[in-house]
DNA sequence: ATATGCTTTTAGATATATCTAAATATTTAT
DNA sequence: ATAAATATTTAGATATATCTAAAAGCATAT
């Protein structure tokens, strides 16, 4: 039905659009999709021809309904996918988006269910992602970003939004891993750096770290 | 590192050659691949320069070691992950062959040996055809062709050599699977169809089914 | 309100994988 | 041995997805 790459331009406006929550622009797209901005203009043209997204020159691009359900379908299959990788397959967290981006492509609604039900309809990924069901419903998730708490919160880490090997290697070395209590004990207003407390360590986190955890539960 | 359309022509080249026991012509390929003679011409030239097919104009191709290397790899991952969606999934035998052609292309030799533990190495993908293991090697198979056997003899229903839907399909309606016992009661000259009995029926089946089935244990 | 710079689009090129139609080579039959 | 039939390749076209370089639109700062 859809090619990979349209697949992968309708997954990256909507994650794109659910963080600035505006219509996404070209050059944003671009950078994220490690491609040009003159490739994402002739793609945007092709996706609103075919009604997935809409599309006015200049203006930048958000889903269509219609976009935005086969854009739910492939993250479905992404997190269902890296669930199995874990779950089964004995992968480590930080090994498999990377497999997943394969993964997430394959065409057959039978198989995203049924392996749905083998893993028990797990709700989130090995990242704290939540999991769209089979209808495109997602849980509501209202993880705040570390960066947007104060001195003295206290929560639990809930998800990461950067999966690449580079990030959850840096966490491994750090010894955090979801569902970690973590307080806060110092925001340096200078760099943005978090001076943080767990169950066993003291440390400090800088922003660029700080700004892909996410947690619940604080007070 | 090769694209899907590479892949494919050297699995479909090697079971073509496992059949002919000579090189591979160009017409025979574009039949089996659903695809144009000319075409075929196009894709030999470029796996010929990557080395992957020893070819000459008008001569046929071949698959050099290292052509024969990667179509082992692609077909012990088509198998499996038949494997897989049968044991695991509770996928019928009919339904797997389709989306194994899309899982055959996922690039992660770590995914496929994980894969291969989970299922506890498995040595027949549920058609019967033997899975290659890490290494590419494969259990010699010496099944015979039930065309192949004689008046009175007497085996067991190995493999079957078409994997599709529509085949398979058939078979369910006669109620006939892989292990079944089957006795060869009278072959017919004029357009080789075969009488044959099974533990619970007698039936006849067409040389175009006949050519597909494989048994084992003959006597 | 206009010039400057940033963003976005267009024009034209490249690479892959296909196709149809025409040309050429090989095989087979007379 | 030649002609006819068949198989294969070439030439040229189409579709997708990308790129670079140049043109055009938009935002904003003086
Ligand atoms: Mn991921
Ligand atoms: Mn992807
Ligand atoms: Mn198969
Ligand atoms: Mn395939």
């Amino acid at each position: 039905m859809f090619s990979q790459a349209e697949e992968n331009y309708l997954k990256n406006i909507y994650s794109l659009h659910s963080e600035v929550n505006k219509s996404v622009n070209t050059n944003l797209l671009a950078t994220k999709m490690n491609t040009k901005p003159s490739s994402v203009t002739d793609m945007l043209k092709k996706l609103a021809v075919k009604d997935l997204v809409d599309y006015k020159k200049y203006q930048g691009v958000s889903l269509t309904d219609k976009g935005e359900i086969i854009a739910l379908k492939v993250i479905r299959k992404h997190r269902l996918w890296e669930y199995f990788l874990v779950e089964k397959l004995h992968y480590n967290w930080e090994e498999v988006h990377e497999i997943a981006e394969q993964l997430e492509h394959i065409k057959s609604e039978s198989l995203t269910n049924n392996l749905d039900s083998f893993l028990h309809f797990p709700k989130f990924d090995p990242h704290g992602d939540p999991i769209p069901d089979k209808n495109g419903r997602i849980p509501i998730n209202n993880a705040i970003c570390l960066l947007d708490l104060k001195v003295g919160n206290l929560g639990i880490l809930n998800s990461v939004k950067d999966s690449s090997k580079s990030f959850l290697n840096y966490l491994n070395k750090k010894n955090i891993a979801l569902g970690d209590r973590i307080k806060i004990i110092d925001m340096e207003e200078f760099d943005n750096s978090i001076h943080i407390e767990t169950r066993t360590h003291h440390m400090v986190l800088s922003k660029d770290v700080a700004k892909n955890l996410y947690l619940k539960h604080f007070k």
